[in-house]
DNA sequence: CGTGTGACACGTA
DNA sequence: TTACGTGCCACAC
């Protein structure tokens, strides 16, 4: 049988591992996918795209610490609400962005 | 089975 | 900083 009958357990290690973020942390799709151990960036960006509305959503994010197209207001709210550390925009027409190496977070227990 | 697309990542310009 | 090309994997057509 195809190694790929169970698409929903996939999905729910992702979503498990979404929700195993602390608050104030992050992670990029690439390091849910190595923190699993399987699958790469776009299927766990896919997973997050199909049924991340039940997780912590904001907390998965994209390597450059951009914000989600469309989604930008509600992940601010969050990651102020969380203390997400976040790099204000030098300019008044950036928009903000994540400081990734403050707010990345390797899977590892309370950084600090 | 080829082609395009996507909540990606990275190098280069 | 943004834009583009390339590699990646899964899925829709």
């Amino acid at each position: 049988m195809t190694p790929m009958d169970q698409p929903t357990e996939y999905a729910e290690r992702v979503l498990e591992t979404a929700e195993a973020i602390p608050e104030g942390r992050v992670m990029t799709y690439g390091d849910v996918a190595e923190y699993l151990g399987q699958g790469g960036p776009r299927q766990v960006g896919r997973v997050m795209a199909l049924f991340g509305g039940g997780v912590p959503w904001w907390r998965v994010v994209r390597a450059d610490g951009r914000l989600l197209p469309g989604h930008e207001t509600e992940a601010l709210a969050n990651y102020r609400a969380e203390g997400t550390p976040l790099r204000t925009p030098a300019t008044d027409r950036e928009t903000y962005r994540l400081d990734m190496p403050r707010a990345r977070w390797d899977g590892e227990p309370a950084p600090d």
